[in-house]
DNA sequence: TTGAACCTTCCCATCATGGGAAGGTCAATA
DNA sequence: TATTGACCTTCCCATGATGGGAAGGTTCAA
């Protein structure tokens, strides 16, 4: 019980927990973390229990979660009496945001594939992604290339 | 030629390009695109050509190139001496810069969906993604869930 | 005691977008 | 012709998560 009572200021927080000290501060203005103890001189100062939630926050945005989403898996960690359905489900619930933006990123990169199959990539100016950009060939607008030929 | 010669105020080119007044204003002030009229009273008026510009850019975002990619290709489909070679090397560059985008949004679903599956999602408190989170188990890091087994 | 390395708060910038205020303009109607 | 409502202008602010940097106080070791 030793190694637990020490405390560190912000950059050896920021160097144990891999958050940044400039994001340190900003989750504390945001109330996401706190820190528990400041200094006489007003230094944050971080317990390893400190450190263990700034790496459960980090771990959190490293998987993409807002964080909104962070105060809620926080409050669900602490919270003794929680239902792992409710973490279920706001883990199920992020990985569909996921899912529909990677469907977005899917959707413009086949297109441009399919325009950039059609470009010659030579010295001359005709190109068909500009056409397509500029509106050439599907009247109003339909553009998009889903690959479901025939 | 008569058609070509009407100039529109900014809510019917907004109507007619699909892009916000408020963005057509955006553009205007950091020179992306301009209209090429004003009003004695300082009403900005738009031709056919300025639309047709505008739907560019317009498409050009839909299909996710930022800004400053589109300030290029708006270039390049001005020029009429450009290779179309360039414009094939900018679309796939951003293809790439999608791709990349993507792997990361599915190994983040991917992780998590994984950790979802282990967890009971009942109205007991145990939960492996918190776990995950809190960073049981992998000592270090080597969190993450590639899917490659035996 | 001094100086480097650290900490604090505060302001600014990013990127593309929208909201809203204050004030000028236009066109149709009373 | 006067009014009115819909439009336009610019300007400021906010978003979300992040970083840069300034001005000034603190700590610690030499």
């Amino acid at each position: 019980m030793r190694t637990t009572d020490m405390l560190m200021p912000i950059g050896q927080a920021a160097q144990a927990s891999g958050v940044s000290a400039k994001m340190i501060r900003y989750y504390d203005e945001i109330d996401l973390f706190r820190p528990k103890a400041r200094s006489d001189s007003g230094y944050r100062l971080f317990s390893e229990t400190d450190i263990h939630a700034l790496r459960f926050i980090k771990r959190a945005r490293d998987l993409g979660f807002s964080v909104d989403e962070i105060r809620h898996l926080l409050a669900l960690w602490q919270d003794q009496s929680r239902a792992s359905a409710d973490v279920k489900a706001l883990a199920m619930e992020h990985v569909r945001e996921l899912e529909d933006r990677i469907e977005q990123l899917q959707a413009m990169a086949r297109t441009l594939r399919h325009l950039a199959s059609h470009c010659q990539g030579n010295d001359r100016p005709e190109c068909p992604i500009l056409d397509d950009l500029a509106g050439i060939g599907a009247g109003d607008e339909a553009h998009g290339y889903t690959g479901t030929g025939h």
